[in-house]
DNA sequence: TGTCTAATTAGAAAAGTGTCTAATTAGAAG
DNA sequence: CTTCTAATTAGACACTTTTCTAATTAGACA
């Protein structure tokens, strides 16, 4: 089934989002109005009743045929099911986002590191965990390293390499058995 | 089934008629956020999220959960479901609008009526239905009246009763027949 | 307890929207 | 052809909304 995007959507909100206009619509779907008789019944004057016509046109829900010496609008029934069935099912809007899902972690990356080298441990736990995941990527899976091994390699980026080498394990990404660590698969990995 | 009102529908269409809500909805629908990392996915200041949130909070859309030093942010999918819904087919729309379908006339009745005097013949056709309408009120109906009678009656509400009497018949509201005219059904008349 | 962090609230600037009046256009009817 | 009527367009004004910065609050952690 094809869906509307972003920018379709966004527009039909905006169109049914104000009283008028939506009064509008549920007059015409009762029957056929000229400008000055919907002018009328919503208390508004013409001009506005036109402004409001035209939005709905610019979408397709209402129609104008001439007739004698006065336009008649109508609401396209068929256009209003379309767009609303079309509509968000929580689905179709989850695939309506085009933002970058990794920004929050190249944000956090960017603001901690500098140089190749980590300015600061992250005080907040989601902030830190990122900090984390990024230095577990520093060692090899499938290798396993003496604790002096695991030292130097944290301390190419940060001197602290024991609170470092402590949170590695609580985070459950390292593991460390006989004086010898290494790296956990990310399935493993305490969530965030 | 419960269909939802005017007020509940358009504050809906307000909520979602804005690209960063609209924006923030996408989000959400895939994962629980902070509002940091929403300010950062969306390329917005925090407060500017926070304020987001609070309207989509107000429709119920969707729920915060303290977590550590962070707010968590979700979706309520059944509510945006229930929302979504329970909105517009076609003629739920038709049942919000309470708008005084007479008004129209009324206005038109009110516009060239005074002192119950027949101020003037309104040129378009579809005033003229109406006055029309209200003038053929003025005789009983399954009652023959001669054409002088008819004259008299018309001339109690405007002086020129031969224009009026053929429009009478031209809209076919009365019938004329061996020089007597009477009432037809509404049924019979002319549709505007 | 005090410090730090994330979130919220307050308030202001800028952009957008709804409605009006006045002017113009298009078309019907004499 | 001219006149009249309904609709539209143009332009102005008021109100609302979005976003920001700065200030405040609430809660975690040392």
């Amino acid at each position: 089934m094809e869906s509307p995007d972003m920018q379709t959507l966004l527009s039909f909100f905006k169109i049914m989002a104000n009283g008028s206009r939506l009064k509008l619509v549920g007059v015409l779907a009762q029957r056929e109005c000229s400008v000055e008789e919907l002018a009328t019944l919503l208390s508004l004057k013409e001009p506005t009743i036109s402004h409001h016509l035209a939005k709905l046109r610019e979408l397709g829900l209402v129609q104008m045929r001439p007739d004698r010496n006065t336009h008649l609008y109508c609401l396209d029934t068929d256009a209003l099911n379309t767009l609303n069935k079309a509509m968000l099912t929580s689905t179709s809007i989850a695939s309506l986002t085009d933002v970058e899902p990794e920004a929050w972690e190249k944000k956090v990356l960017r603001t901690y590191l500098e140089d190749n080298c980590l300015k600061k441990i992250p005080a907040s736990h989601k902030k830190r965990w990122i900090i984390l995941k990024w230095l577990v990527g520093q060692f090899e899976p499938d290798v396993t390293y003496p604790e002096k091994a695991v030292n130097e390699i944290i301390q190419q980026f940060h001197p602290d390499s024991a609170t470092l080498r402590r949170e590695l394990i609580d985070y459950q990404m390292m593991q460390r058995e006989n004086g010898v660590y290494w790296r956990l698969p990310e399935i493993a990995w305490k969530t965030v």
